[in-house]
DNA sequence: ATATAATGATTGACTAATCAGTCAATACTT
DNA sequence: AAGTATTGACTGATTAGTCAATCATTATAT
């Protein structure tokens, strides 16, 4: 593990528990075990690393949906393994998702370039517009079925960990909220 | 307007603006244009302003949803009530509704004390359960059915939001998605 | 009615602590 | 020996919170 992840690691710690200006980058640098400098040789100021983590994570969530996304089942099943890929990658990464949640809802995600938030939702707008087309969908803007989506995801998540249920019991809670949520918007 | 309220609105605009510790307690008071002591008298300590702001707002909220339910309506058309009027609070107080967001995801919830939470959500919750009793919403947890309807709301807005739609499509976009929400719960 | 006292609200200069970010010195690699 | 990565003491700026002094308001006494 090299110090940037190092870094990395121990601000998502820190960010998490404490919030984005109730840590100081001191803070970080200690926890990640490397000197006051290291942190700015990495990343030149403190926004520029809250920034430089939400992409890293965000990345992270959306290499990890494409990679576990089937290439040619029907669009349902496209969907419905992007939708669960998240939410278990959601479980597994608590302290992620949760930061990510944070930045969203915080005045940062302002600052991040527009191009990058694209990148990251343009190809389920898609795969949601040509859905609509085939009138498998609704027809209803197709961000709104985005949002409707990824905060089903969210919800899940929050019930998911609220309750401490076994992983047989949340694959099957999973199972019936996403047919409940597949029903809703076809 | 009393020092009290001035000091509240000054520290919403820049809560929601600027983050929570990203925001001195000297601009809160510069904005509301009192002294530096005068906020302290108010609230003691910085952490008890950010509680009782999410407090103030929060019950805020749950009074005016109250105020605008029916009383002996059917289970349906209450809790469609309750959504709409949240929603449109939403919509009319932009600024408390993303505070309250931001507190949500905020390590800040995790100081506000239980009783609190559970007063505001206990009706909710009971009003559920009784529509799981009488067989008109599915039979699964009352919290998640609570979390997938707060969660809606919170979509809703977002996309309301986003695009700048009329007062009369915004009421249309609402009612087609709460009778989506209501078809997928029920 | 007027003066005086008492109470409480408001002020802003102040402090000790903390912060993000710098940089000359040091350690490590090649 | 040259180049690169790392260090941590340091700085100027900013912070939350304090407090003695001032101001406004109301109560009491003459």
């Amino acid at each position: 593990m090299d110090k940037r992840d190092l870094i990395i690691s121990a601000a998502l710690k820190l960010f998490v528990n404490n919030g984005f200006h109730g840590t100081a980058t001191s803070k970080i640098a200690q926890e990640a075990g490397v000197a006051n400098g290291t942190l700015f040789q990495y990343f030149k100021t403190k926004d520029e690393l809250i920034i430089a983590l939400y992409i890293h994570f965000k990345d992270e969530l959306v290499e990890y949906v494409s990679r576990n996304t089937a290439e040619n089942a029907d669009i349902k099943e496209t969907i419905k393994t992007q939708v669960l890929s998240s939410l278990f990658w959601a479980i597994d990464n608590p302290t992620k998702f949760r930061f990510i949640q944070q930045f969203h809802t915080s005045p940062y995600i302002g600052q991040v370039e527009q191009d990058i938030l694209n990148k990251q939702v343009e190809p389920h707008l898609a795969l949601i517009q040509k859905a609509i087309k085939q009138g498998i969908i609704k027809p209803m803007p197709a961000d709104l079925v985005y949002l409707l989506i990824t905060n089903q995801v969210f919800c899940f998540y929050l019930f998911v960990t609220s309750k401490k249920l076994s992983k047989a019991k949340q694959h099957e809670t999973i199972e019936t909220t996403f047919e409940m949520l597949w029903d809703m918007i076809t």
